[in-house]
DNA sequence: CGTATAATAAACAGGA
DNA sequence: GTCCTGTTTATTATAC
């Protein structure tokens, strides 16, 4: 004792308690904080930045300024079209949805708020390894596919015109083409430039990497343009960032349009280029440099849309400003208006351009999933509906739902903290808790993702296991699944430690306090229930009282969980409601256990087991995935031999299991829905 | 602001 | 006496 407390206090001490104020100060400033000042600042950081595209805002423009401009929009006329392009490819293109459903189109839909609304080290949180990893691509993907799209229309059109005009300079006098040649030149060069720029932009971003030569060529350095938007973070990184690997196979995707390109120079041709000229949403002369300097002005003293938390939110950057003054400062030198600044604006145009197109695209499929579960009559349960969700932020999560083994939802806070120490790898969901490697970490993390420890900790497996990350799971929900994942369903202490350590690095490395915590947890709570073996003591599960104490939680946001019941029940949503649910529903698409609730359980041994509890899984996917639960399971109850007394507790949940719901006793998910149930003993 | 939950810390007891 | 296991209490952070 003297000795386990001794050298836990020597841990735990720094980096408990110390490092646990100081860590979650940190967090909490930066979460709530970045809750506030997130949400707004970058909404309106984004509109700035929006019009900061445009133009200059003095009425006055200089030729150069004009065409400057004039670029501008049409790069901007460009973009829409190609992101509308986007946008109708990609619905053909997904529908192999079922597949790449869940893999691609998840993260996708995370990155819908990405940038603007999240740090990347909160994309990191959202995201699992994987899902980031598929971001990425897709993110790459498609602004190739755009760039070349893009690129490739302009060329067509330009040769077009040019044959046009060849054959019409032929039976014209030559005076008569004078001018049409003229324009058409003019166009072409500012095309180039533009392309020139744009590619200039995106070399300084370090996003492509190119060869002087080529990029000399202005025709040519299209396809090197379509080529390499590495991804988002990478774009944020500004030029710091190195190009990426990437760079190399989508080189080779470039159009070849060399060709044409030294044609099409030396020809002219007719005037209009550009698809369509609609007026641009923001064709104004506003601007970007006047406007984000009168703002930081302008912003109420002591927050500013791109400041906060002491650091420069403008993309890829984070340096530290100490106050808002230097803040300023530190914008007016960095991030003037330059080239590299626009061209990052540019980005995040697109960014959000793309966002708001993915956006409408899973709201609509959010909506689709609801009236399509709507229409199941019987919801026992209604809170474990899949669609859960919805709080805004973060308490969907809490919702039991099982199916949704959500975790993230850290988009609550957005943590500006973006300079809090980021752990190399980050999994899924998990929330703050992982900020601090290092100690013990106060942060509950969470038993609001916890529900989902199954599915999250069967993806996440490898992550975790090598990861010093703390889980974002509670101590009790751990200790369930270790004891679950146990044939018997039962665990000594020292088998729980085990597992712990074996499973998760963060328990290798930071040691004593989560044992004591363990102990701690296992006394505490009911649903843990000690039996007395012929070899010692062992620990097992009751169901019943696991799920009893989980509802509290559930209440995350009542009101926002009620409509939504409500709103099932109604079958009608109303526009906020579908507001909040496609807002939340980001999150929740982050986990693939969420759209996938059987395959929780067939990555993890145990989610399905537990079936003492009786699980209800969803109507629809139930059938699915009848859980395999072997019958033992029960057995589980407690193979405890002797002491009938506690061991009876075990089994009372368990093989009655079918009390609850019989029928229904297949958990696919996890046992998570399953009795969470009326409110039987709740209420 | 009050309440509930969870993490952390620590005191303490019983048994090997 | 030491260590492990368990129980219990207190404090603090968070979320609602």
């Amino acid at each position: 004792m003297m000795v386990e407390s001794a050298s836990e206090t020597i841990r735990s001490a720094p980096s408990g308690q110390n490092g646990v104020g100081s860590l979650s100060g940190q967090a909490d400033g930066g979460g709530g904080g970045s809750s506030g000042g997130g949400a707004a600042g970058p909404a309106t950081g984004g509109a700035g930045r929006d019009s900061a595209v445009g133009a200059d805002s003095n009425g006055e423009m200089s030729p150069a300024e004009l065409l400057h401009f004039q670029q501008q929009q049409a790069l901007q006329v460009a973009r829409q079209f190609l992101l509308q392009q986007a946008s109708g490819l990609s619905s053909p293109g997904n529908n192999d949805s079922k597949q790449s459903a869940s893999a691609v189109q998840v993260p996708v839909s995370v990155a819908m708020m990405s940038p603007q609304m999240l740090t990347p080290q909160q994309m990191q949180q959202i995201l699992s390894p994987p899902q980031l990893q598929a971001l990425l691509q897709q993110q790459q993907a498609l602004m190739i596919q755009q760039l070349q799209e893009y690129y490739k229309k302009q060329q067509e059109q330009l040769h077009l015109q040019l044959l046009t005009q060849q054959q019409a300079g032929k039976q014209q006098p030559k005076e008569a083409l004078g001018n049409k040649q003229l324009a058409f030149q003019q166009q072409l060069l500012q095309m180039q430039q533009l392309q020139q720029q744009h590619l200039l932009n995106l070399q300084r971003q370090g996003l492509v990497s190119l060869q002087p030569s080529q990029a000399s060529g202005p025709l040519q350095t299209l396809p090197q343009a379509a080529v390499c938007p590495t991804d988002l973070p990478q774009l944020w990184k500004g030029e710091g960032a190195p190009g990426q690997p990437a760079e190399d196979s989508v080189k080779q995707e470039g159009l070849d349009l060399t060709g044409t390109a030294t044609t099409a120079t030396s020809f002219a041709a007719p005037p209009k280029v550009s698809p369509s000229h609609h007026t641009l949403p923001n064709g104004q002369p506003t601007v970007l440099t006047p406007r984000r300097d009168s703002s930081s002005h302008e912003e109420t003293p002591g927050s500013h849309p791109l400041y906060g938390h002491g650091e420069c939110k403008w993309p890829g950057c984070e340096t530290l400003c100490e106050d808002l003054g230097q803040f300023i400062k530190h914008l007016n030198t960095e991030h003037a208006l330059d080239d590299r600044s626009t061209a990052q604006c540019r980005v995040q145009m697109q960014v959000v351009q793309q966002l708001e197109i993915q956006l409408a695209k899973e709201s609509e499929r959010l909506q689709a999933m609801m009236t399509h579960l709507h229409m199941r009559p019987s919801e026992p349960k209604p809170f474990s509906q899949p669609l859960n969700p919805v709080p805004g932020s973060s308490s969907f999560s809490k919702v039991t739902v099982s199916a949704a083994d959500s975790f993230p939802d850290g988009l609550a806070h957005p943590p500006t903290s973006a300079a809090a120490p980021v752990t190399p790898l980050r999994p899924p969901g998990l929330g703050s808790a992982s900020l601090h490697s290092g100690g013990p970490a106060r942060r509950r993390s969470s038993d609001k993702f916890c529900s989902p420890i199954s599915s999250e900790l069967a993806q996440n497996h490898e992550f975790y296991k090598n990861a010093d990350v703390r889980p974002p799971f509670t101590y009790a929900s751990l200790i369930r699944q270790a004891i679950l994942e146990t044939p018997d369903r039962q665990l000594t202490l020292n088998e729980i430690y085990n597992w712990f350590t074996r499973m998760f690095a963060y328990f290798r490395r930071n040691t004593a306090t989560w044992k004591n915590a363990v102990r701690h947890n296992l006394s505490l709570h009911k649903c843990f229930v000690r039996v007395e073996n012929v070899k010692g003591a062992v620990w097992t599960v009751d169901e019943r009282e696991y799920q009893k104490r989980r509802p509290p939680k559930m209440t995350g946001s009542p009101t926002l969980v009620k409509n939504m019941i409500s709103g099932l029940s109604y079958g009608t949503l109303n526009a906020s409601y579908q507001a909040a649910l496609a807002e939340s529903s980001f999150p929740l698409l982050n986990s693939p256990g969420m759209l996938n609730p059987g395959s929780a359980s067939s990555l993890l041994p145990l989610s399905h087991d537990d079936a003492g509890a009786p699980v209800e899984p969803l109507p629809s996917n139930g059938s699915s995935s009848p859980p395999r639960l072997s019958p033992p399971q029960y057995s589980h109850q407690v193979q405890v031999k002797e002491e009938p007394a506690e061991a009876e507790e075990d089994r009372r949940p368990g093989p009655p299991m079918g009390p609850p719901n019989p029928s229904t006793a297949g958990p696919p998910e996890d046992r998570d829905l399953e009795e969470e149930l009326p409110g039987e003993e709740l209420s």
